[in-house]
DNA sequence: AATGTAGCAATCATTTTGATTCTTTCTTCA
DNA sequence: TGAAGAAAGAATCAAAATGATTGCTACATT
């Protein structure tokens, strides 16, 4: 797959390492890099910007060739990427550019965005319960709900969790004597509370965290073009489970993620599938899954058929 | 804000300011960090891990403090950062580790979980799609379309862009003569076209895409807590531009991604706001704003009032 | 044809990093 | 209780990486 062992490439310092997966990645991901860009970026001398194309030439003498005209390295034909850069990787750096975003300012390239963030959740709050969490200790905050304004909470919480939409943290919740997902920025005046933590507080005693399902998508069964489904999300053929040949995604996520995942996706979570095939592009074959979900109210079409009460049901939407 | 001016820190090398950013992370989001650790993901040795910690402690003396204890630094009560990291790039750094992504494997945190990832693009599509782009080409490929299947197409891509769920790929379609978003992954055989470039098929003729439109964002006017609403969506009271105080959030954003922004914050942009305040959030109080979107049927309440008839309109959902 | 730019290569100076040794502080365990 | 061990700091010297400089080449611009 790769031009080079990556053993090779152990040899080299991290900061090595580095320029030439800079240069690895501009080839790939724009066709071009010169050496000016390279020392630029990590604010080197002319004498190591040649040394370091020196050296990717060594390493993969066929992935680029120096057109004179413009003086640029071009990416060839027969390019073999020296790094792996998987493609969820790849556009964050093209949306937000290469680096960590600390070191130094980053370059963006300026034809890739992302999904403009409305809420991010504030610093501190979000440094606060990181080190809450790596810490093992609970935090006192002011949690701004929607059903019941504002209330403060001891909260002992031990993961952070993005939903499709909004940044959670997952925890136990003292005031409920539950675990339950909170919502960062509805959070205020958060602050490390030095109390005792029970076991019964800790995330090993989160079941609905720790147990995993497997959900079964499939295209929905009322549209017309279930191969253009398949495709897009890289549904397998090979369904052992059964007899039939239904593509079918399988994907596994914990319990207390799983209904948040079917509905960001828009999964038709009904026995019957009875969800309008243009709005849901997917069905939930095994939705008999979710019995085991808390937060099922969130699942499209399945706390419905169940005459649940979605409005007296706690979840962080 | 920061502990030390920006300009001091741009005295040191690149990798020099790359470990102290580390520690300066580490301090603030997990609380501590060993010698041993930062050694180990930067592939150092020892001399060189305690020089790094004895500059951190020159530029930042206050920040952090050796317990003889378990031979760990601790962040101190008067910790002011180093380097500024924003909430999105931490959430990403502990989502999915420090540094590119490239040069060395990341460690995560173990405790901060993004979205799962259902459909990245394929690895050549984006790199073939975003080298395109950067060179000013056409490409040649075969697009599964939810509504005709199969075809091939030669595109002018311009942009690849997020719309909240999936990427596309966003350029001028000539089978269509129009500009068009494209799924990246429905995308198959794609390939470099090299034929000529006109005027019109470029990202300056786009005018969907570059005109920028302004979003109001409102809390849904038959929500019972519109506070937790308005502190959710951190909007502003100073909405300067009518006579009333009523929180309002802008959102600048191009007319071309208005529509999906809508759709994946559930803003409900019918005239009269009647869609249910359960489901829907927000409101758009500019509804009038999408006149200008030739996608509007996706947003949400806004083509139905308008009889329009969404099963015709072609849109990559 | 002259000039400028940006690449390569080679050399030597400078800076950074590694290896080694000795010390300190606190934990662990016999 | 006291000795061993682990992981930090500090200092020194060696090795490696980087910077500065010079001379060269290919091509674009004028």
């Amino acid at each position: 797959m790769f031009a080079e062992p990556a053993t090779k490439l152990d040899n080299y310092a991290y900061a090595q390492r580095e320029r030439l997966a800079y240069i690895d990645f501009r080839l790939q991901y724009q066709g071009s890099i010169a050496r000016g860009e390279l020392m630029e970026h990590f604010g080197t001398a002319v004498a190591s910007g040649t040394r370091d194309f020196t050296l990717y030439r060594e390493l993969a003498p066929e992935n680029l060739v120096l057109r004179h005209e413009n003086k640029r390295y071009y990416r060839t034909g027969h390019f073999k990427p020296l790094f792996p850069h998987d493609s969820q990787t790849a556009l964050n750096t093209l949306a937000h550019g290469f680096g960590d975003g600390v070191t130094s300012p980053r370059e963006v390239s300026g034809f890739c965005e992302d999904t403009p963030d409305l809420i991010a959740p504030p610093r501190d709050t979000l440094a606060t319960l990181s080190r809450a969490i790596s810490q093992g200790q609970a935090v006192k905050l002011i949690y701004i709900s929607l059903s019941s304004g504002g209330s403060q909470r001891v909260i002992v919480p031990h993961s952070i969790v993005n939903n499709g939409q909004r940044w959670h943290v997952r925890g136990y919740c003292r005031k409920h004597s539950q675990f339950r997902d909170f919502v960062c920025t509805r959070i205020t005046d958060i602050r490390i509370d030095h109390t005792e933590i029970a076991p019964a507080e800790l995330q090993a005693a989160d079941t609905e965290w720790n147990q995993q399902l497997t959900l079964e998508l499939v295209p929905h069964p009322g549209h017309d073009h279930p191969k253009a489904i398949a495709l897009d999300f890289n549904m397998d053929r090979a369904d052992t489970s059964s007899q039939t040949t239904q593509p079918v995604r399988r994907v596994a996520i914990r319990a207390a993620r799983a209904c948040y995942l079917l509905r960001h996706w828009n999964v038709d979570c009904s026995s019957d599938h009875r969800l309008p095939a243009y709005e849901y592009h997917l069905w939930l074959r095994n939705h008999e899954t979710l019995k085991q979900c808390s937060n099922a109210v969130l699942a499209p079409g399945y706390a419905t058929e169940r005459r649940g009460s979605p409005m007296n049901t706690k979840v962080s939407r």
